[in-house]
DNA sequence: ACAAAAGTGTTCCTGTTACACCCATGT
DNA sequence: ACATGGGTGTAACAGGAACACTTTTGT
């Protein structure tokens, strides 16, 4: 995975996202710190690359990949970046390469400042976004509890939020199956386990 | 103004509207039909490419302009296509050339494909942000009345509005500073002219 | 027994909708 | 005088926020 080569002129760049017990992003150590990043080849789609991209530096497929901005490239970089944003659970992701870790993307950590702009604008997406498109769900299995999902929207909206309220909100607007089994895990009741059937139509893309 | 060079590989295009009586696009006659588009020159950024290519449409400066969206190109023609939307109102517009001309979005007329799907995404974008961001003013003069603005928020919505409610709407959501003057034109009384002061925070970019 | 998360309803408040009449002007 | 758009308030309704206790399990 190489970045920038000084040719290049059209790079994607991914800011993958996952949920281990806060929102973090992966990250590229080196001298400044990366997200993962590629020239477009000649006969490749921008999301093809991206998608190549991610599955160089996590061993990824077939993740919630989204287009977020497209940036000037800075002198001597690439000519222009296009940048994505995916978000996966923890587990599906199978980092394969040294020197490639998670990181903490609120307190904007070491990271080349064109990558930083990417990584916090893509948190400012996912929190909009969060009310109406389902993006919670893609940080979960197939099959999660209501607490789970609580808790990915609390992390990414910043915010504790009322456990009652939230359910009814949830079920008025997604529509939740409930499956018949549930989840023991701990010294307390067992929780019941969901699908998501359906997402609402969203408003724009 | 010359769109897709074969060699060219990063395109800016702009899909420009403005309200005339109902919601407008520029439109360059061709064969085909097509939006204001320009390759990306050496050391240009992006939206600068933008408004170069809308200055040489429309002879017009300092318009509104967001980035909207990155599509891959077709082959045979450029690499990618920044796409952008732009926003005016209409007398600050000057048609400098000949076959330009505006036409209604909806109904989705003749044009190149690539560029079509930029127009009709431009019109989703523009009715969801309505709500929430400044967009309506775009199409304005620096001072308006309410019964104008009443009727963009109608056409870019597609949809009839109650006069109180929307007043009372739109003063709770946006800093509106009432003039002391009125503009008077037709048998009826004259309408206080407002100007907007401040943007609220929008959620996202 | 107890600690720990799961699960469940009601009240209040706020914001949205529906709705009808008088005002100021030009012709 | 009349036709035209400008301007205003109130009552019903719906969606969101605040709030506390019982249930089921593992140790």
């Amino acid at each position: 995975m190489n970045d920038t080569k000084p040719s290049a002129p059209i790079v994607a760049a991914v800011a993958l996202f996952t949920i281990r017990d806060k929102l973090e992003f992966l990250r590229l150590e080196g001298e400044q710190g990366r997200i993962p990043s590629l020239p477009v080849e000649e006969d490749e789609t921008l999301e093809a690359c991206a998608r190549r991209a991610l599955w160089e530096a996590a061993g990824i497929e077939e993740v919630f990949l989204e287009q977020l901005y497209t940036f000037d490239g800075g002198p001597g970089g690439p000519r222009v970046i296009v940048a994505y944003y995916a978000l996966a659970p923890h587990d599906r992701l199978h980092i394969r390469r040294a020197g490639v870790s998670w990181a903490d993307p609120t307190p904007a950590p070491i990271v080349v400042e064109e990558h930083r702009v990417i990584v916090e604008r893509a948190c400012e997406r996912l929190a909009g976004k969060l009310e109406y498109a389902p993006i919670a769900y893609q940080f979960l299995a197939d099959r999660f509890t209501l607490g789970e999902l609580q808790t990915v929207y609390e992390i990414i909206g910043r915010q504790a939020l009322d456990k009652r309220n939230f359910r009814r909100r949830i079920r008025a607007s997604w529509d939740l199956v409930e499956t018949h089994d549930a989840r023991r895990e701990g010294p307390h009741r067992p929780a019941r386990l969901y699908r998501l059937r359906d997402a609402r139509p969203p408003l724009e893309g």
